[in-house]
DNA sequence: CGCGAGCTTGACGTTGTTCAACTAGAGTGG
DNA sequence: CCACTCTAGTTGAACAACGTCAAGCTCGCG
């Protein structure tokens, strides 16, 4: 695995999440002495699916993708950034990940021991009502999602990711894309040599200009239409 | 809407849910007073997709369907049975439902006050966390359901459903359904004639045998087998 | 007895997958 | 520094899976 630190600074720490705003110093510290730092490179795997959940994972920063994975194929489950805890499903839930992290881009993670981390939770119920309150956005999230990816045409799927990586990820119309053909076809639920055809498309259109990892919003506004009608 | 009394034995009431476990008799006897029971009939809408949230559901008996409503069409979450809270996600999420509710069979919904429901949490964390336990689980369970509706065909969708009704509903083989054709189909992600096609398949499969709304499953192992391979 | 909602069936068209072949670029070892 | 290989990306053609449309059916209910 990557290189790992002792926690040293969480008290100031700038990546703070925002359930850090119920915790008095004296909680903070004791995060610090029971946290570890780890960086990982692109590609590399934070969590494994069928594990044993061991430690809380919040994303300080980077980019991940969070999939299960099955013998035909993976399925995209949902992007996380900076600033999110992920699997805290897993943590609460059945106590082994449902699924597996891998970083799209260089990302530093946090991990609080377990043991700790929930009897933090018990111990401060204003900590715990934060952390439910993302788990249950995150529940809604993928509501929304599933319907989505059941209801919607290949090319409104498509669409709809490009700008979500626009606007939630990237934050600009032009951007470096850090998934492969393939997790952007894992992501939407397609077949890579169908992302690929209707990336070639939505160029032939002038929608977006590609270039390689490269990818351009020339005309959002008609892609915006193309996620309603397809 | 349909009739609704004051609960008046929450203490001793044989429905209770396993989260009341870490209440004490007190907290029992606060939540009486601040809970109403109503009864639905088999058809009724027991809460709308965009409303507010202002009380907590607990489906103390019943069978209900949680779907997203679109122009399109419906797309069943999940079905609920006796003994769930059923949109504890709304409550802690966004305030307000992300999808609709109806009940399949009469059912009886225990209201509590979004307001008090929530002192309670804040108050005792083991409540809270139990609470919070059901919602992962609950998200874990969508996650895997997302997966299987990307990714199997509609033939082991189909079956799965059957498996599921049978096994986790009604426990037996033989059940009087209590969907319609067009709910079976929005609950696996299919076309309706779709859903009646495949029916018939496998009860020529001598899979099943479907007589109206009766359904017997004579076939269990292959019906199975059909999970996986479609 | 007639009406309407839900169910059923067949024909047809579309959408998206699969397979196979080819290309481009990145890393590797002689 | 150049073949060699490996992976990711790309393209086309054939095919299978599903959805849509249209028509007819059935059963419960007024």
């Amino acid at each position: 695995m990557a290189k790992f630190k002792k926690a040293d600074n969480c008290i100031n720490c700038p990546y703070q999440s925002k359930h850090f705003d119920f915790l008095s110093i004296e909680e903070k510290q004791q995060i610090q002495d029971n946290c570890l730092i780890v960086n990982f490179k692109k590609g590399e795997n934070i969590c494994k699916q069928d594990l044993t959940v061991t430690h809380s994972l919040y994303l300080s920063k980077g980019l991940v993708k969070v999939f299960i994975e099955t013998e035909k194929k993976n399925t995209i489950l949902r992007i996380a950034s900076s600033g999110e805890y992920i699997g805290l499903q897993s943590i609460f839930g059945e106590g082994s990940y449902r699924f597996s992290i891998t970083a799209l881009e260089p990302s530093r993670i946090c991990l609080i021991d377990i043991k700790y981390f929930k009897e933090l939770c018990t111990s401060n119920p204003h900590f715990l009502m934060s952390i439910t309150e993302s788990i249950s956005k995150c529940t809604n999230n993928i509501f929304s999602r599933l319907t989505f990816l059941n209801q919607k045409s290949v090319r409104a799927r498509l669409a709809t990711a490009l700008v979500f990586f626009a606007d939630e990820i990237y934050r600009s119309d032009t951007f470096v894309f850090s998934m492969s053909r393939q997790d952007l076809a894992d992501y939407i639920g397609i077949s890579r040599e169908n992302a690929v055809r209707i990336l070639g498309d939505f160029k032939k259109e002038k929608l977006i200009s590609v270039s390689g990892k490269n990818i351009t919003i020339s005309n959002k506004q008609l892609l915006q239409a193309v996620q309603k009608i397809g």
